[in-house]
DNA sequence: GCAAATTAATGATTTATTCAAG
DNA sequence: CTTGAATAAATCATTAATTTGC
């Protein structure tokens, strides 16, 4: 039914294509800021918008994530194995995200993240993000599967619909039990700092650069996106 | 004039009170696991709400965290002064920013938040996170206002609306008119990569690691949340 | 039995909303 | 009222299941 292959097959056709260039990392030293890579303010095309990046991936980490997207499956199914695409949990990770969540668990901070990332290493590959978004999507599809049980059980027992859903959405759906769910509030978030950098800066020769501590425990950081000209 | 002090010191004050015994977590067959700190299942309060880090700066990651989850600010709700509250951008940084979206820009990456930050750094005080919102803020209300502004002046040229919205969007307006919006592709982001560091407090003990290749140039990390128990 | 073709799950991103400081 | 910060909802894309033709 659906033509997923076909998306595909044209997704890795430009995907081939593509060359990407990033940027060319001059020093940070921002000696002046027009020398940044930025992508040249993103403007790489003047038309093209939405490019979707050829370059994507990594900049900074995996440099395995590039290989895969290539040619990887072109061929035939088997992956690589070393770097696959994307994050796959085992069946005890998996129960160890579960017991967290049943546990009351549901928006682990970046300490939080960080010490499930390392237990959960034990049992596979993972890494902090796969821990966030593992969270963010069994906390989204937990209370829409409620969601959509309630508005069954509602349907199906009473008879007085309060409110129209213009869908099949719920109104407020508890979650979990535990908890008192005080206040809703919404606070900080811990952002890792960027880099020790920036603050001083003073001048502008900095030279920079500079942290790097090997020490470094780890670095947080929010970033979501990526380039991606929407 | 708002009462959220209120709303923080209420906050805080059951902060104070709690102390969370999360469910005991009957470890299946990962031992270790029940000794993670992980503030016990999460079950504690959100932490401290909005804290502003007083002395952010680099540091580096987390000990500042874990210090802040503490009291840090349960006393008053005066800043200390030294960290305000929230970044608050100074003219020349908006300038290079809005800059930068006229330039095409729209979901930095990374690398580029990292740089931009570095910049605006010789402007005052700033930090990734901060970039990343502003991109984040500007394109979302850069197209509502324009979506508005679509809509009021289709309204008045034309009479036919061929999409009824529930509210006032806009199906699916174009952004910025150039662009060819090719195809909608999505693309990896860079996360950092979270261990590396994991060997080392890892619990148990365990080596792994092998990667950690410190040729990491820095190390991102999208975390969003925190701990809320929603 | 198996591999291509689908379909169902779910990991990863982006967009829309909401909250609250200034 | 503007807008930085944070979260939730909506989407997209890839992988595992499952089905189907041989």
């Amino acid at each position: 039914m659906r033509l997923h292959h076909f998306h595909v097959a044209a997704y890795l056709e430009k995907a081939a294509s593509t060359s990407s260039s990033p940027p060319s990392i001059s020093s940070p030293s921002l000696s002046s800021f027009a020398a940044l890579p930025l992508g040249a303010l993103q403007c790489l095309r003047p038309l093209a918008p939405k490019i979707s990046f050829p370059e994507k991936r990594k900049m900074v980490v995996l440099p395995e994530f590039a290989r895969v997207r290539n040619a990887s499956r072109l061929l035939t199914c088997t992956v690589p194995a070393s770097g696959t695409t994307r994050w796959n949990p085992s069946p005890d990770q998996i129960k160890v995200l579960e017991m967290l969540y049943r546990g009351g668990m549901r928006t682990p901070n970046s300490f939080q993240i960080e010490q499930i990332t390392e237990e959960l290493g034990k049992y596979g590959r993972i890494e902090g993000k796969n821990v966030f978004y593992w969270f963010q999507n069994h906390k989204a599809r937990e209370r829409q599967k409620q969601k959509r049980a309630a508005l069954l059980t509602l349907s199906t027992t009473t008879s007085s619909l309060p409110e129209a859903e213009t869908k099949d959405g719920l109104g407020k759906e508890e979650a979990s039990s535990s908890e008192d769910a005080s206040s809703r509030k919404r606070r900080c978030r811990a952002w890792g700092d960027v880099h020790g950098d920036v603050t001083t800066t003073a001048g502008a020769g900095a030279e920079v650069v500079a942290d790097c501590t090997d020490d470094v425990t780890l670095e947080l950081f929010p970033l979501s996106p990526q380039g991606k000209a929407n």
